[in-house]
DNA sequence: GAAAAGAAGAGTCGTGGACC
DNA sequence: GGTCCACGACTCTTCTTTTC
């Protein structure tokens, strides 16, 4: 049996070409059910590019282990099912760029053209997969590459908390690489790839993921090397393998590209003419360099963002490792939060890629809630409240509103705490209310305090928002709007979410009824005008101020049937089912 | 006692992904 | 591009609690 996988595995890798660079992403993710596992999977198979991917510890068992798979989009898969809630191993490749033989399975291993690892926690289990690997390593003289959760250390050194009782594993762990004559990989990047616990007291971390490679591998892949990742989502950092090593390349100048998005900028208009003076031979290429520069000032690269935060993170745990100061844990939570809940701002607005909800927005709460803790309420009179509230605190939402559509839960907090301020309450304190909000937010003339509720300010934007799109429909806003979302049809816009709208469109749709009563049509010829549906000559469609009922064939006709060129309108054919007020009406246009 | 906040539960909606 | 599905988030309703 054993020699019958080494000669597979002799043929396979002699197949394997050493000028590739095959990349493997190891990770021990503890469990692979959540979506923020998925997308910090997909971020990293973004930047590092594997052609293999091996997840251990996933935690998933049945028919959802399928799904996840999918959902990570790799068309090699095997796995080795979790026992219970523990143990798991997924290894997924690219099948149309390689294709894995699966040689040997095991509970803690897979075999292919590298060996996944995942060892278990109990010393006993850890025994019999040792066993079984020297096993392997004893029948083995071609390359051979073992990586993944060791579970173990080589020496104190490898671990940030200490512990004299852990030497005497760590010796058996050590000996058991040197008798097998193992290479270790070495490593770039975080000392540690696993930590649990945030308080430095009682933090623990180690190196307990790893790359052991045999002599035969190390000869064929003399740059080989690992990376230790980010860690996120998971106590433990995925590690990259690669055949070819972590070199930096010689990166030269990007040629320039034109970007749509500079079109929407206000400026714009104007850096052009700035920039272009006079027509030369250099005169493009003068422009090109001006904007390239004007780029950089004005929008901001989302992937070059995310780049940066992920290599701060990777620093931080650098130093970390090393016994950082404390600060650094405070800095690098935020930075991960950034990184989890903030995909970027363009112009001061969330760019919104994922699902709109509370969180998405939670930045306009934090903004108004950092705007109160600077007030003392119980020095400023009510009026001097009111003031504060209109002047001010309803007024930091207002820039988001005009473009996106705020959920309601985050529109009632707002609410909440312009109601909590304006009754002298805090964020701990309660006090009675002395009037409903409902008559708070009132105008004055009526008897309330104008304020302005959240809900019905973001509505009142949304329909801005569509009336502009009315108004400019040569905007090259409106047009993509227009474009993507209504359906061809005569005369008037077509308010419909349709097929996975954005947020705004989303908003303006809501307020649709509120705008289409307020749009009437230019009927211009009226070949595009519906005679009885459309609002042209009345504040209401024909059909609804009729005196009777319109036969449905004639429902559809347009204006232009009822008129007659050189003559006018065929008053016989449609009199008699109008009132004399709209005939006055149709008559003035 | 009045008004709003808070909690709990049920129902609805929205999203991402798969599929055609 | 449209439809369907599963699942989580959101909304609404009702009742209780809080605060003066």
């Amino acid at each position: 049996m054993v020699m019958r996988i080494i000669l597979r595995l002799f043929f396979i890798l002699l197949l394997m070409d050493t000028h590739m660079d095959f990349r493997i992403l190891i990770w021990n993710t503890q469990g692979t059910g959540s979506r923020e596992f998925l997308h910090t999977l997909r971020e990293h198979l973004r930047i590092q590019r594997p052609m293999v991917v091996a997840l251990l510890e996933t935690h998933v068992s049945g028919r959802k282990t399928e799904k996840i798979c999918r959902r990570i989009g790799f068309s090699g898969r095997f796995r080795v099912e979790t026992q219970g809630f523990q143990g798991g191993i997924w290894l997924l490749w690219m099948e149309e760029k390689l294709h894995l033989h699966i040689l040997d399975v095991h509970a803690q291993f897979i075999t292919a053209e590298f060996t996944a690892i995942y060892a278990s926690p109990h010393l006993s289990f850890r025994e019999v997969l040792w066993n079984k690997l020297e096993e392997h390593a004893s029948n083995v003289n071609i390359p051979w590459l073992l990586a993944g959760d060791f579970n173990e250390t080589r020496n104190l050194d490898e671990r940030g908390h200490g512990g004299h009782d852990m030497a005497q594993p760590c010796t058996r762990f050590s000996n058991w690489i040197e008798n097998n004559a193992l290479l270790d990989l070495g490593f770039s990047g975080p000392k540690f790839t696993w930590a649990r616990a945030q308080n430095p007291e009682t933090k623990k971390s180690a190196r307990l993921d790893r790359a052991l490679c045999n002599l035969e591998w190390r000869a064929r892949f003399p740059e080989g090397g690992v990376r230790h990742l980010v860690r996120n989502q998971s106590d433990h950092a995925p590690i990259l393998v690669s055949t070819k090593g972590f070199t930096t390349r010689p990166i030269g100048p990007k040629p320039f590209r034109f970007q749509a998005a500079w079109l929407l900028h206000q400026g714009f208009d104007e850096e052009i003419c700035h920039a272009w003076r006079y027509a030369s031979e250099s005169a493009l290429c003068d422009l090109a360099e001006h904007l390239m520069v004007w780029n950089e000032e004005k929008f901001e690269n989302l992937f070059q963002r995310r780049r940066l935060l992920w290599c701060r993170i990777e620093g931080i745990q650098n130093r970390l490792a090393k016994g950082g100061p404390r600060y650094l844990l405070k800095l690098k939570r935020k930075l991960r939060g950034q990184l989890d809940e903030d995909l970027g701002m363009y112009l001061g607005v969330s760019t919104l890629s994922q699902r709109v909800n509370k969180k998405t927005f939670r930045y306009v709460v934090e903004r108004l809630e950092k705007r109160l803790a600077g007030w003392r309420t119980k020095c400023l009179s009510l009026a001097g409240r009111v003031t504060l509230i209109n002047s001010t605190l309803t007024t930091i939402p207002t820039y988001v509103m005009q473009t996106c559509r705020l959920p309601r839960g985050t529109c009632d907090e707002i609410n909440r705490k312009i109601q909590r301020f304006l009754w002298a309450g805090t964020s701990t304190e309660r006090k009675p209310h002395l009037v409903a909000w409902a008559t708070v937010t009132r105008p004055l003339r009526e008897g309330g305090l104008g304020i302005n509720s959240m809900r019905e300010l973001n509505s009142a934007y949304m329909a801005k928002l569509g009336w502009r799109m009315v108004l400019e429909p040569k905007a090259l806003w409106a047009k993509v709007l227009k474009q993507k979302y209504c359906k061809e049809g005569i005369g008037y816009y077509h308010f419909s979410p349709g097929c996975k709208p954005s947020n705004a469109w989303k908003g303006i749709c809501e307020v649709s009824p509120i705008l289409q009563r307020a749009i009437m049509l230019s009927i211009g010829d009226g070949r595009n005008t519906l005679f009885w549906s459309h609002r042209w000559a009345t504040r209401r469609p024909i059909i609804e101020a009729g005196d009777n009922l319109v036969p449905t064939e004639d429902q559809k006709k347009l204006v232009a049937d009822y008129w007659q060129p050189g003559v006018g309108w065929k008053w016989k054919d449609f009199t008699s089912f109008v009132s004399r007020e709209v005939q006055e009406q149709i008559t003035s246009i």
